[in-house]
RNA sequence: GCCCCCAUCGACUAGCGGUCCAGGUCGCGGCCCUUUCAAGGCCGUAGCACGGGUUCGAAUCCCGUUGGGGGCACCA
């Protein structure tokens, strides 16, 4: 049988990364397996709200590179059909009215148990199952009983989701076996903790994909480090694209235990992903980026200066801070100019006249000034750098200062020089 | 309280009875390179939670303890 999967993400606010992780392995597995993954929304009601949330979970997951096979579905458009079951079963005298609910007869003697493809067997006493509502008085289905009929209906062969649901289902198995339909294989992949181990939240950092995104992370770096959170191909690669990972993916290979979220490996291999593109495309992204994070700046000038910075920054929200001298002004700390009076004086004088104006006759002529002041390059160039890029810390000066231009050079360094003479 | 899950360096993990005085990656420390910061190169740091078994032999299997986590809704 073909396997189908699903994310079942319910509509309340943004797509958070530890609902991502869990669909990630249920994308892998599909498109390892060649089977379908398909995408369900938990929806209770049909407010403006849970439009929103579903056009936010759609633009996530479309970029990060997670697509889903035929038309999304509503768990409400099919509450009809759960009440009909739920009557069946009250019919049968496998369910029972309470209060104007209907609560299904669980089992109380023995075990409901399965074979869980991380865990391997898990056994839960039936007897610490209570009698599930099914619907409740107000007629709505609850999640435990709709969320197994729908997986029956849609097809689904394996469930793969949260460890979090490890006690829910007992409980949905026990609804399946009441409908005579066949119980699907499950997957229960743990969870994903903040530092400390507790629940991953916003004080540990980026939460949702969408803070992910503003914070200048690469979708397909993303995808790889999520998948290496409770899995692992052999312990020794770590970098891996798409392809690869599809390739690679196993559902035996999820550990079974709990993983933390380390910010500082994410930002090292968003570098990796970062310096591996091609010049290019790098600009390409970081004129994107910065167009969706309001940054008017000019793509021609972005693109010049962005290989200046590729092998510097760690997440494209790093540019502004590193390059953002070439879109602006500069506002040199006095204190950091101290004592280069003299260097930026001659500085401005061979800047005004080299010729040609490129990075490697503006390092020539300026490790010559820097010389006949007797200074050592560190600390000749570090007021140049200051009164050029207004930090300690920027790309590369020469480079700087030729995609900067020479008017403009000449002019902060005029402007700094009088700053260091007091 | 009850039920369930988990347990290898600070973190992510490899290891599925001998090839492990435990390997890789991040981080951290040092050195090199160097116009700053990065990047890169080299070296190093650090771990099988504890106690019992089983076995000729255990990080690997079993039991217990401890410690984490999850769940016990007419939420999803």
């Amino acid at each position: 049988m073909a396997v189908r999967v699903r994310m079942a993400p319910s509509p309340t606010g943004l797509l958070h990364i530890g609902n991502v992780r869990t669909a990630l392995f249920n994308w892998l597995y599909a498109r390892h397996e060649g089977g379908e993954f398909r995408l369900r929304i938990e929806n209770t009601d049909t407010s403006r709200e849970v439009a929103e949330a579903v056009d936010q979970i759609q633009e996530s997951l479309r970029w990060l590179g997670l697509d889903w096979d035929g038309p999304h579905t509503f768990q409400l458009d099919r509450m009809d059909d759960c009440r009909r079951v739920a009557d069946e079963l009250l019919a049968a005298g496998r369910a029972y009215e309470d209060e104007g609910a209907i609560r299904f007869r669980m089992p109380n003697e023995g075990s409901t148990g399965w074979d869980d493809v991380v865990r391997g067997r898990v056994e839960i006493p039936n007897e610490t199952i209570e009698d599930l509502v099914l619907v409740r008085s107000d007629g709505r289905p609850t999640y435990n009983f709709a969320s197994p009929l729908e997986d029956v209906w849609d097809g689904i062969t394996h469930v793969i989701r949260g460890e979090d649901h490890i006690s829910n289902t007992p409980k949905q198995i026990n609804i399946i076996e009441a409908v005579g339909a066949e119980i699907p294989v499950y997957a229960h992949v743990p969870n994903v903790s903040g530092a400390d181990g507790k629940k991953l939240s916003k004080r540990h950092g980026a939460v949702t994909v969408d803070e992910f995104r503003k914070d200048g992370y690469l979708p397909e770096a993303l995808m790889n480090f999520l998948a290496l959170l409770g899995w692992a191909p052999d312990g020794e690669t770590t970098i891996m694209r798409q392809e690869e990972l599809i390739e690679r993916f196993t559902l035996g290979r999820v550990s079974p235990s709990p993983a933390q979220f380390d910010y500082q490996k994410l930002d090292w291999m968003n570098g990796v992903y970062l310096r591996e593109l091609p010049p290019d495309e790098f600009a390409h992204r970081l004129v994107i980026w910065l167009g969706e994070n309001g940054y008017d700046w000019d793509a021609e000038l972005v693109t010049r200066a962005a290989p200046l910075v590729q092998e510097k920054i760690a997440r494209l929200a790093e540019f502004p801070g590193f390059a953002g001298f070439f879109f602006g002004e500069v506002e040199p700390d006095p204190v950091d100019l101290e004592g280069g009076g003299p260097m930026l004086e001659s500085a401005h004088t061979a800047v005004a006249s080299v010729e040609p104006f490129d990075a490697s006759s503006i390092e020539w002529v300026l490790r010559q000034t820097a010389d006949g002041l007797g200074l050592k390059p560190r600390q000749a160039f570090q007021p140049v750098r200051v009164a050029v890029t207004g930090s300690k810390v920027s790309p590369g000066l020469f480079e700087s200062i030729e995609l900067l231009g020479r008017e403009e050079t000449l002019t902060r360094l005029q402007a700094a020089a009088s700053v260091a003479a007091g």
